[in-house]
DNA sequence: ATATAATTGAAAATCATTTTCAATAATATA
DNA sequence: TATATTATTGAAAATGATTTTCAATTATAT
């Protein structure tokens, strides 16, 4: 399993002239075995944990080359803190944040991304990509 | 003109116990004079210019009021730079982002709120604001 | 095998924002 | 009005996430 991952991953640093390192494998190894939106902060805890020798810098770089390759994507909840979520395979969706316990949910609704895409033409605009939060309170924090 | 923000900033800084200061007073002037989002290093300079003695950290802390107190709302466009915008008296908006200029616009399109709360609603979510950003090329950088 | 150029990791740098703290100033109260 | 109380200020230092620097190491091409 994960191949599919891997060979995206060596295809794109094929591409682009880069080289492939046990560092890089190990990194994208643990960041495809967390289901979670890691931050790098956690992601080079765990990555640590299994393969002590790898340092917080090539994290950091590694995070960069998967985002590019198009197999992670960068969340920005607005504290400061960047999480990374798989997105090869995954389909694009929304993101609702509960702001008393800090998780969240992913969701999508066809209708309004196409409003969206309405909504940009009608100014004259040509969208590329969207990123939609919706902020509130969750079931389990209701009760 | 701008009577009715200070009025709502008086009133704040009135029921929270805090202190009527001319610091505070010259600060909300001048954000209240821009029409542009400015972040807190733009706006500490444009204070700057007409008030020479506002210290930049005394802007931080009272854009924070500012927030509080629902005159400004601040927008995070994933850059690391926080930025404020007018709120007092002027309607919920999505921001257009043109990722080659730079510039934005606000719209809105009610049904696209509408069914953010179906949504919401349909993972028992409760929502309390939202944010969207369209990100994209603007009518001007597609010529 | 060897040369070349990319990659690594540790430490230092960066950059926006926040905290600290002593001095100052706004308000409440005598 | 004078005074006590407590919030506010501004400068400098601290913070915390991310980036850069740089010499040593390692992957790949020749």
């Amino acid at each position: 399993m994960r191949r599919k991952e891997f060979e995206v991953f060596s295809e794109f640093i094929g591409s682009k002239g880069l080289r492939h390192t046990p560092q890089r494998e190990e990194i994208l190894d643990i960041f495809l075995s967390t289901e979670k939106h890691v931050s790098a902060d956690e992601l080079y805890k765990l990555v640590k944990k299994r393969y002590p020798g790898v340092g917080y810098v090539t994290v950091y770089r590694t995070m960069k080359l998967l985002s590019e390759s198009g197999l992670c994507g960068e969340i920005d909840f607005g504290d400061g803190i960047l999480r990374f979520e798989h997105k090869y395979g995954h389909e694009h969706h929304d993101h609702l944040i509960c702001t008393k316990c800090g998780k969240f949910i992913e969701a999508m609704k066809p209708e309004i991304e196409k409003m969206q895409d309405k909504l940009a033409k009608r100014h004259g605009f040509t969208p590329t990509n969207h990123k939609l939060q919706i902020f509130g309170i969750c079931r389990k924090c209701k009760l």
